[in-house]
DNA sequence: CAATATGATTTGGG
DNA sequence: CCCAAATCATATTG
């Protein structure tokens, strides 16, 4: 676009008479301005480009050299642009829309929010950190599992703007070697400076669909990874022995009334060096479960009662028992680890009513028991 | 391989 | 948000 000017300059200050590439029968009527002289004019260089064929190759070469020249040219030219400019006019009509740019925008995005696209490691990590919280997870395994995915990731990325470049400059390249084209051939051919801007941006058009797809691709690839690693019903681990155990003792131990407090849930997270959350799921399925089928846990709960039995009898030998309700008066000489066992397996298995805890909970859990 | 166990998610109510 | 319940999808087991 910018060469227009240029382009016009090399015809503007063609002169008429004299000129060097003329030949010499072209200027015999270039001298007067009258009518006659013109038509003489246009009917000689009609005549020189139909018979421009019939002479040699050289010949012709410098012919044509010197009709560009001609001081006819520039105007010719416009007018044979106006007249193309106005025949794609009516051809392509209102062929010019813009619409499907909310796809691209979608895409777009995304990418950004996927990290793909954007600030090369900021935003990467960023998106990692974003999707470990969307996943609820930051447990031990869970940071290998983390590390694969940014891996991968910045693979997708990496993948993505190697070929994003590689289009830029293949575009790029076209879009030069296009004009330069266009512009040779403008020499020869009706082409106006706008025709070449419209080429251009048919190109870039051309080449931002190429790149649509490529976005596309893209999002598919992270769109797998993510359900792949991040989707952690896919990734299902167990929890390991300990924190299993660590959770039934405290169910167990809480069996009349299993809903951990908040304060609760934190500490047997940590323990479990498990998220709140899923303490919070475990005890929601261990509650479901257990109610479904208590016959089945009986055996676990009677384990599990009988350890914390164990473990209250080890830790303090005497008095401290204010988790046991039933702890009877006349224990004396019975306070053995086996007779608390029982005790805590009847009291679990019983549900005896219990002081200070929410009392409507309880209630609920215990009534919903015994359906 | 089928059956069962299990952690996570969805749905629906409060 | 909490929860119960149903459901999903994987892990483990027999």
């Amino acid at each position: 676009m910018d060469e227009q000017p240029r382009l016009m300059h090399s015809h503007a200050g063609v002169g008429m008479a004299g000129h060097p590439g003329l030949p010499q029968h072209m200027q015999e009527g270039t001298g007067g301005a009258d009518g006659d002289g013109r038509k003489q004019d246009i009917g000689d260089i009609l005549q020189q480009i139909m018979t421009i064929t019939d002479q040699s190759l050289d010949e012709a070469q410098a012919r044509k050299h010197a009709l560009n020249c001609h001081r006819m040219k520039p105007a010719l030219f416009n007018v044979l642009c106006e007249i193309k400019e106005k025949t794609v006019l009516s051809i392509r009509g209102a062929q010019e829309e813009e619409p499907p740019d909310a796809q691209l925008m979608r895409l777009d995005n995304m990418l950004l929010a996927e990290g793909v696209s954007g600030p090369e490691k900021g935003g990467g990590s960023a998106a990692a950190a974003a999707a470990a919280a969307a996943s609820g997870g930051a447990g031990a395994d869970n940071s290998a599992e983390h590390s694969d995915y940014r891996a991968k990731l910045a693979q997708i990325r990496q993948i993505y703007h190697t070929e994003l470049e590689k289009y830029e400059q293949a575009c790029n390249e076209f879009t030069t070697h296009v004009m330069n084209l266009l512009r040779e051939q403008s020499r020869t051919r009706p082409i106006s400076p706008k025709e070449i801007e419209r080429m251009v941006a048919i190109i870039h058009r051309k080449f931002s669909s190429i790149q649509m797809q490529l976005k596309q691709s893209t999002c598919e690839a992270v769109m797998i990874l993510r359900s792949r690693f991040l989707d952690a019903r896919r990734k299902r681990r167990n929890f390991n022995k300990q924190a299993t155990e660590i959770l039934n003792e405290y169910f167990y131990s809480h069996l009349s009334n299993p809903y951990p407090s908040e304060e609760a849930k934190e500490e047997l997270a940590k323990k479990c060096s498990i998220t709140v959350s899923q303490v919070s799921n475990w005890f929601g399925n261990k509650r479901i479960r257990y109610k479904k089928n208590i016959g089945k846990f009986q055996e676990e709960a009677n384990m599990y009662a009988a350890r914390t039995a164990v473990n209250a009898t080890n830790v303090s030998s005497h008095g401290s028992q204010a988790n046991s309700p039933s702890t009877p008066n006349s224990a004396g000489g019975l306070c053995n680890s086996t007779y608390i066992a029982l005790c805590y397996m009847a009291s679990n298995v019983l549900l005896p009513t219990m002081g200070h805890v929410c009392q409507i909970q309880k209630t609920l859990w215990q009534k919903s028991l015994h359906n």
